[in-house]
DNA sequence: CGCGGCTTTGATGTTCATCAAGTAAAGTGG
DNA sequence: CCACTTTACTTGATGAACATCAAAGCCGCG
């Protein structure tokens, strides 16, 4: 799963490797590994022990638990950059959350270790880290909030133009996720998801092929959000 | 405002300052100012500039935030130690969250520039910095799943087992907050928290006196709270 | 080609918000 | 300190929103 050292042009050096010098960036390219996931396949485990700093390269991933009732909840589905390792990396040796891939994708992991050295030397990497990570909570916590205050065709809308805005950007794309999933993302039942797409369908909104779907009147779906 | 400076015997030395030596204490004791905020006072203001880093010594505050509606909506609600300032003060340069003291509270303050230096100075005191974040902002995450996997009796068996067991400690307290506040802390309507509380209290499970509520049958409680 | 999982739709009942109207409590100004 | 005003609380009745259940269609995969 090695692949040659080439961190030096990695686009992910700017998000959080900047205040890093080039001796740095290659001892780090040492230490580093890269992994594939295929679309479906866990990353990270919930509960288990958490060794590596991880962060998406390639791909898109959902974060979840289990609820104590065992149903799943996804925190939050995202892409690369905005995403970094599993953000309970720093606050326990567990983690608290699991993480898989919903396209293939390709994940760098460096020994927790060697970041937190890092911290010591560069207190500049640890503000840009610290940044990040709070960013990153952010995000998650005004999104959770959004949805939460949305009824169901609002938070469905939502996770259309989420789709189509933040993770394709493009109107027309295949949903990486089942039916389901949006339920466990959104926090309502699979059956009345199906329901509102069908009758978003029915009212022209959006358009759908199988997994496939067009998003027809953006500005239709963007006032059911926001009144939602 | 200013205080005599007692910096190296606070109690919060133990929680993010611990890896800094005497003479950084004492350069902290300095900068710092200690505030005090009557019961219901607003600490920091959504949307305002971030100038300081904030700590709450003392008290009892709740983090809010306005809703694209307008209406309010409670992230979480804490004590002294489990909150570090605003999560927001590293993600960008404005409060993205308000805050509001629920008791009368002391807030300790240094200007974020004095943080971000340490930071530079201090590798240790960056990660024992990072670790406290992500902690806080892993528990109001789960805390924020917790609740939505329940229902309404489940809410507010959890809102009213949380001041027991995690803010007061205590089986008999004074609610620091009003029921429209439960209700936006939770995600439901004003009259069915009170609906609810009424029917516990018919059930024998609490006793209320006016703003005084005793937690009769703290066994039933969890229950609730758990199949909620 | 048949099995199992995902999807779809309808029917039904529960849960919950909303509205309304009344009561208690807490400020406020004279 | 009392009358007045306002805000918080309470309860019931009603309807809307949503989950659940059930049955059937679809699709991929062995």
């Amino acid at each position: 799963m090695f692949k040659p050292c080439d961190c030096e042009h990695c686009d992910f050096r700017d998000v959080v490797f900047s205040t890093l010098d080039d001796e740095s960036i290659r001892e780090l390219c040492q230490f580093k590994e890269e992994h594939s996931f295929r679309k479906g396949e866990i990353i990270n485990h919930e509960g288990e022990k958490i060794t590596d700093f991880k962060y998406l390269k390639h791909g898109l991933v959902k974060l979840f638990r289990r609820s104590p009732n065992g149903d799943e909840q996804i925190i939050t589905i995202t892409r690369p950059f905005e995403f970094v390792s599993n953000m309970s990396i720093f606050s326990g040796d567990r983690y608290q959350y699991s993480v898989a891939a919903l396209e293939d994708s390709t994940v760098c992991s460096v020994k927790l270790e060697f970041i937190k050295n890092l911290f010591l030397k560069n207190g500049g990497f640890a503000i840009g880290l610290l940044t990040k990570i709070s960013k990153i909570n952010d995000k998650i916590i005004n999104q959770t909030l959004d949805i939460r205050q949305k009824n169901l065709i609002g938070r469905v809308a939502f996770v259309l133009l989420y789709f189509t805005k933040e993770i394709f950007n493009s109107r027309v794309f295949d949903l990486p996720v089942s039916r389901k999933e949006i339920a466990d993302y959104i926090g309502m039942s699979t059956a009345n998801v199906i329901r509102t797409m069908s009758d978003f369908k029915k009212e022209g909104i959006i358009k759908v092929f199988g997994k496939t779907i067009e998003v027809a009147d953006i500005e239709k779906l963007e006032i059911i959000s926001k009144r939602g």
